[in-house]
DNA sequence: TTCAATCTATATCAGATTAGTAGACATTAA
DNA sequence: TTAATGTCTACTAATCTGATATAGATTGAA
């Protein structure tokens, strides 16, 4: 079930881009970015390369250059990302929505392992599909701010690096994040 | 987020033992097996030796052989042979729960994509260390029931083949299968 | 103008993984 | 005895992964 080494470069620039971009400073340069990440910086450039020719993100080259959003953060979806780069989200093609393929089992309907991969495959898509990159980046900083931890991404000047780990875990519960800081006070039922 | 086919293939190996175990064929044939799914023979039997080796299944040789289930279905997870032979079950190793590793980014605790990923997971495990075999032929079985299809393992004497493909998609809903067939009659709630 | 920092394009590559195939051998029921 | 089975070991072709290498184009600033 995983996602390449591509396609985790991937999203993680564009989430570094759009914390960035939030900090006030809309274009990254690859190598700053393959330094904070620490990844092979030809590599990135690759990836970014491959972005930009699907619309994610735009370049500047030259001095000062770099890459920087070319779209809306609220339309960008984690879900189609990693199909472009990594493709299908399901364990199956027999139970992809968006590249299906029968497969060689004699009656598909009564499948046992398609219903099972059916209802994986629709878990992973719930999420991924659901959200965008503007929520992971206001999550993000919002546990940042939270727990008072210098941002990565300050303005060229007064950028200090690299970031000062939190003392401490802050606060438990480091499973479901996303859910336990969405559900602010939720109703809890038995 | 792919299911090898080395997985799949053992997966639909041991609900074929286990559908045929419930039909009162304890033991099949590799080659038998394979024919039914169209799977290569030899891949087959080296996905067999491999489910011998950890206790899935047994064996018995020579004429009239076969392999069986080695353990109750009850307490076959599908998570657990899913890593067996694909290993981890998590997109990223950093939020493995049974195989985790420290990923090379610089923050772990306020790392968005982690965030991500873990609910990923959660989502796929909280699935996959569910169901036991002992559902999932349960549910298949009761399917093939309700549309009234020719069931695939019979008595070797009395054993037609291949399967008829049942002439309608009998009801709809092909989405979710497991849940609109577990919870019969839940209640809703906006 | 010149230079250094940046993106761009293309080629190459080692190693791992995947999905098998091949063939000889051991065991057992009929 | 023989035919049908599992067992074991070796091999392999193709693809993918995760890069690295090299040369070039563009731009801002000194």
């Amino acid at each position: 079930m995983k996602l390449s080494k591509r396609g985790e470069y991937a999203l993680r620039a564009l989430i570094d881009l759009g914390i960035a971009k939030e900090l006030g400073r809309p274009i990254l340069q690859v190598s700053e970015l393959a330094a904070k990440e620490k990844l092979p910086v030809k590599f990135l450039e690759q990836i970014f390369a491959q972005l930009k020719l699907n619309g994610y993100v735009e370049s500047k080259r030259g001095k000062l250059g770099g890459y920087s959003l070319a779209k809306p953060m609220t339309r960008i979806k984690f879900g189609t990302v990693i199909r472009l780069i990594d493709g299908p989200i399901a364990p199956i093609q027999c139970v992809s929505k968006t590249a299906y393929v029968r497969c060689s089992c004699p009656d598909e309907v009564h499948c046992g392992l398609r219903m099972l991969m059916l209802d994986v495959r629709n878990a992973i898509a719930k999420i991924l599909d659901r959200y965008t990159l503007a929520e992971i980046v206001e999550i993000t900083l919002r546990k940042l701010r939270r727990d008072k931890v210098t941002s990565p991404f300050l303005p060229p000047s007064t950028r200090l690096w690299p970031v000062l780990l939190p003392a401490v875990n802050a606060r438990g519960g480091d499973w479901r994040e996303l859910e336990s800081l969405k559900q602010v006070s939720k109703k809890r039922r038995k």
